[in-house]
DNA sequence: TCAATACATAGGCCGCCGGT
DNA sequence: ACCGGCGGCCTATGTATTGA
């Protein structure tokens, strides 16, 4: 804020301003506030205090405004109908006009399965919407979340943080892939033969254990990871020209494995899937906009669950 | 005729002060 | 230290009047 200190300042004083230059009368203009002619009038001189400027000149054709004047209408009444808005709560969200962004905070793997039934649904009823997404910083979502920097975080897992709210998305299990062709892999694959092959590891926050080490660190065993990489998108590029293999969620696999020339397989041991959510700070709760979003991506996210396509190699 | 001004009134805010 | 009443001050609005 520069220069001017609201307090002090009657925003009321603005509404009148606003009657004033649309009627170019005093009289009128209190007509309209349901103010008498005088209280107009004194209210136009406090106007004419507070911007140092005559604002309406009388002359024999009425009042006209001064270029000041001419000049504030405009941007006055935005002002007013923002304000407005702020007071109504009703301020409505209309997919159709806005331009408003959204900021969504995500993985790459979340990004390849939800993006583009989302991007269809946001595409068609709001054409003027846009999307923007950030990585997932897990360590701390709950600050740009309040703050409003973030919009929605999609993820698995979430630290527990006063006044988040989260909804179930959909449902993911994980698969084996190697690449065709793979000399150690047939149709099927035992767990000796799966410790024996070499592992490629997504780790998001960095950490070199998974549940599926953990899996196994409870059967006795372990395997050899050769390769820890932050993104779930590099890793099946690697293994299509490698022979490491990848535990991996279906869905990915389904959107890759045919462009990539990879052998989809049942893992060995039993790797628990694991569930998407979509997290939002409870201040936005009854915003319109947000609200509207939160329904697309929960929309776009069942259009996901009920294309449970086998998966096959 | 209509805006501007002078004066009056009402009501809210706030600090002072005395009582508990 | 806290509470409640009183009065001064300020602002908004009204009526009456002036004056272009």
């Amino acid at each position: 804020m520069h220069g001017v200190q609201l307090q002090g300042v009657d925003l009321n004083l603005l509404v009148a301003l606003e009657a004033l230059l649309s009627e170019r009368s005093v009289t009128r203009a209190g007509v309209r506030l349901g103010l008498t002619a005088s209280a107009t009038s004194h209210a136009l001189a406090r106007l004419r205090a507070t911007f140092g400027d005559e604002l309406l000149v009388r002359t024999r054709g009425g009042m006209i405004p001064t270029a000041r004047g001419e000049q504030l209408l405009v941007p006055l009444r935005a002002a007013l109908r923002d304000v407005g808005a702020l007071l109504s709560n009703t301020a409505r969200f209309d997919p159709r006009t806005s331009r408003r962004e959204f900021v969504l905070a995500s993985t790459d793997y979340i990004e390849a399965v939800l993006l583009p039934p989302l991007l269809a649904r946001v595409s068609a009823a709001a054409p003027g919407v846009q999307l923007r997404v950030r990585p997932l910083e897990l360590s701390d979502v709950a600050a740009p979340l309040e703050s409003g920097a973030i919009t929605v975080a999609l993820g698995v897992v979430f630290d527990a943080s006063p006044g988040l709210q989260q909804q179930a998305l959909f449902s993911e299990e994980m698969v084996l892939v190697c690449r065709k062709g793979h000399p150690a892999v047939r149709r099927t694959i035992d767990l000796a033969t799966y410790l024996r092959l070499r592992h490629v590891l997504v780790s998001v926050r960095g950490g070199s254990q998974s549940v599926v080490d953990d899996q196994l660190a409870e059967l006795g065993h372990a395997r050899q990871i050769a390769l820890v990489v932050p993104h779930f998108l590099a890793a099946p590029l690697i293994v299509a020209s490698s022979d490491l293999v990848l535990t991996t969620p279906a869905r990915l696999v389904r959107r890759l494995g045919p462009a990539l020339e990879l052998r989809t397989l049942a893992p060995p041991l039993a790797v628990p899937g694991f569930t998407v959510r979509q997290v939002w700070h409870e201040r936005h709760q009854d915003d319109p906009g947000h609200l509207w979003l939160r329904q697309q991506i929960f929309a776009a996210a069942k259009t996901l669950a009920t294309s449970k396509d086998p998966s096959r190699c």
